[in-house]
RNA sequence: GGUGGGGUUCCCGAGUGGCCAAAGGGAACAGACUGUAAAUCUGUCGGCGAAGCCUUCGGAGGUUCAAAUCCUCCCCCCACCA
């Protein structure tokens, strides 16, 4: 089996190893232990932590073990490295619950039974640290004169809101931790983005001083668009891996709207497809790169939220955006379905209205607010007057249009703002009060 | 603890009594062009069935015909000093 080091290269997710001869031996003489920590800073986790969650994937398929280390006790303390602003500090009833969350989503990309992985929390060993001991054994080999210098402070020592005390001490915690599992697991490899590895690289030191041993530490680029921006943010906000939060509909809505000069390199990193069957697809221009991000969603998708929900989203997809024939050749370790492309509006964001009320007739700007399409209703007035609302592909002619039971094809009819978001209302002859019946949505 | 500087609409940031729902930029949304791409250009960008009215400038009071702007108290942040 090839190197896994020589796998996650290819695939892009390394941007800085610790003595690479060393490390990529140690990789090649059998199963090892490698851990990487998750901020238990929400119930859920977000793509912008795809690329350490498919990494350690990766590793397990390697035949390596993955530990995920989510933080309880250092997300009570908060992490500062990267950033510029203080974080929010979490209660450690929040943290529980976001740990309970994590794990769900963990659980889809790595196989923790028979400890083929494990999920460990550092509040284990952190809620019972005794300060005086800690600062005895531990603090003695950090230099405060070092610790300054690094890159990871120094952006918040040199930012007005400056560093506290909890923040600063971070380091020795996550340190500490990679000793912790060492001892615990024999762990020697940590992984992270790169804002960690100060952390990380204190966490080798401090193996190495008091087991005299030797630990790896590899960091991840930081995931950008090719426009610069920060991947994983929309509109909305961070594009979460919670079904409740986003829905596979809108996340695979997210990855069919890569950047063409993002493709080849984004299903390297978060799908598992044979990189020689991606980088076949790097010469593909115009609208034929849009069967790869095709692919792309739908594997993203499907790890995500698993096979059954992949095929709705892209279903759904099809049905509005028009269906498209993936051809064989194209990515073929894909299960992405290729002749039979069936439209099905499943997993589209729909809400229910009663007949009677619709005979009534609703104003569209009404309609556009409640089915979420829209902010509120002045932004659904302005949305039709610049000429983006749409009632089954037909532009909404004025503000005063009264949507009605005419506007029905098959009992629903199709919302759009603009050419990209949908929403369908359903008739139900139930009668719904419109506020409990917005589904699909946030 | 002392002194000084700050907290403005999603973000950055102007505004120091009426012309302020608040400049400018970014983000975002829509239109045009397209391929559910990028870039570009244009418009929009607190709420309200749109008339006018209501809410917003850290919080609570006050002065004034009128307050983001002045006064009082409080909370938070930063810098220097201790």
């Amino acid at each position: 089996m090839k190197n896994i080091i020589e796998v996650l290269k290819e695939r892009g997710f390394i941007e800085q190893t610790t003595h690479d001869r060393e490390l990529s031996n140690y990789l090649a003489n059998g199963s090892v232990t490698c851990y990487i920590g998750f901020d238990p800073t929400a119930s859920s986790l977000h793509v912008g932590s795809l690329v350490p969650i498919m990494s350690l994937a990766h590793m397990q398929r390697h035949g390596h073990r993955p530990i995920a280390l989510v933080g309880g006790g250092t997300g009570l303390v908060g992490d500062p490295s990267g950033k510029t602003e203080t974080r929010q500090l979490l209660t450690s009833a929040q943290v529980d619950d976001n740990v309970v969350g994590i794990k769900r989503q963990l659980s889809r990309f790595l196989d923790f039974s028979d400890g083929k992985s494990l999920l460990l929390n550092n509040a284990d060993w952190l809620s019972n640290l005794k300060y005086i001991p800690f600062l005895r054994d531990i603090g003695k080999y950090f230099s405060v004169n070092r610790m300054i210098k690094s890159e990871s402070y120094r952006m918040r020592l040199e930012a007005e809101d400056g560093l506290n005390f909890i923040e600063f001490n971070y380091m020795l915690l996550q340190a500490y931790d990679y000793l912790e599992l060492f001892d615990r697991t024999g762990c020697r490899l940590q992984m992270g983005g790169s804002d960690q590895w100060g952390n990380i690289v204190a966490g080798i030191d401090l193996i190495r001083r008091l087991r005299q041993q030797s630990a790896f530490g590899i960091t991840f680029p930081l995931i950008t668009t090719s426009t610069g921006a920060k991947m994983g943010k929309t509109a909305k906000g961070a594009v979460w891996l919670d079904p409740d939060r986003t829905t596979p509909y809108e996340y695979f809505q997210f990855w069919i709207n890569t950047d063409d000069a993002d493709v080849a390199r984004f299903l390297r990193l978060f799908t598992f497809l044979p990189v020689d069957e991606i980088t076949a697809t790097e010469h593909l221009r115009d609208a034929d790169i849009n069967s790869a991000k095709a692919v792309l969603a739908f594997e993203a998708t499907r790890l995500a939220h698993g096979a059954e929900e992949a095929m709705k989203a892209y279903q759904a997809s099809a049905g509005v955006f028009g269906a498209r024939v993936i051809p064989e050749h194209l990515l073929p370790s894909s299960s992405i379905p290729r002749k039979d492309c069936r439209q099905d509006d499943q997993s589209m964001p729909h809400s229910f209205v009663s007949r009677s009320e619709l005979v009534k007739g609703i104003p569209v700007f009404k309609l556009l607010f409640s089915s979420g399409l829209t902010a509120s209703g002045g932004a659904a007035r302005r949305l039709v007057e610049q000429g983006g609302a749409y009632i089954n592909g037909h532009r909404v002619p004025s503000v005063d249009y009264m949507v009605s039971d005419k506007d029905l094809h098959n009992d629903e009819i199709l919302l759009s703002s603009g050419k990209k978001k949908f929403h369908k209302i359903k008739c139900s002859d139930i009668a719904l009060s419109q506020s409990q019946d917005v589904t699909g949505k946030e």
